[in-house]
DNA sequence: AAAATAAAAGACATTCACATCTTTTATTAA
DNA sequence: TTAATAAAAGATGTGAATGTCTTTTATTTT
């Protein structure tokens, strides 16, 4: 559904909101280590986020990246839009350029569910809330970030 | 969402199953000239579907082709199906592949209803079914294929 | 039979997301 | 102030989807 440079930033995102502070850093490689994702590469995304003010960098012996604190505040689609934008939930079903409520593709009607169910599923929760999900203990989220 | 192979196939059977009978046929360059598609490529996609049953193809003067008599029984998510699978409707929100029931992402559950919309949206009609929608005249389909 | 037509098939080109490698800059610690 | 560390920046590589071009094969018409 999204590109791997936003994939690879919704979890940094949540990697750093449980794993850092402001006075205790994650570099590029611990993240793609524990992450899975090619250093190299995860470097560039870094480097994008921190351009867009999603986390904070710092150089030099003891360096890393850190969670900017607005960052907790936002939603997974906040993260996509700040990424990639919001074409995917606007795009027809069937990938039609022209499809438009005036001129509606055959499966207009029933495909506007879809980016609804969407919008919803990314935007319930906010980074802050998911990282209570993933500290508290109290629900069945394993999965390690 | 899907391929550009995938798109081809599906705008094809609709434009195929308003614009042609067995005795009537349409040839790549007027197919690809209707749906502003790239000919040269299109018409490796529709070798790909008469290979996979979904059209029939006629050579030399006069040729072209014309939809398969069966393929009108089935949804636009069969045509999906055989042209790309349907691993889509799998994936989890946020593209982690280890993600499952047993082991839920941090927007599992609320995601779960984006499949279901998709899977609901393109199995509900026929091809046959957006036919007739589109030769009626009785609703507001308006886009030319 | 020969010429014309149109799909099939094969080889080749392009593009872009994804990824890697190298060099530079900033910071810290000795 | 020198050496070490880690991010920033720039250049380059790769593969798959997409797209093009040329040749072959099947069919029809004359």
């Amino acid at each position: 559904m999204f590109s791997k440079t936003t994939e690879y930033a919704i979890r940094v995102v949540i990697y750093l909101s449980v794993n850092t502070t402001p006075s205790s850093l994650a570099g590029v490689n611990e993240i793609a280590g524990n992450l899975n994702f090619p250093a190299a590469f995860l470097g560039k995304v870094l480097q994008d986020m921190v351009k867009k003010g999603l986390i904070i960098s710092v150089k030099g012996p003891g360096g890393g990246f850190y969670l900017n604190d607005n960052t907790l505040s936002l939603s997974i689609l906040d993260i996509v839009e700040l990424m990639e934008g919001l074409g995917f939930l606007n795009k027809c079903g069937l990938g039609i350029n022209s499809c438009s409520p005036e001129n509606p593709c055959p499966i207009h009607e029933e495909y506007k569910n879809v980016p609804e169910s969407m919008r919803k599923a990314l935007s319930i929760k906010s980074i802050c809330d998911i990282r209570e999900d993933l500290t508290d203990g109290n629900n069945e989220l394993t999965i390690d970030f």
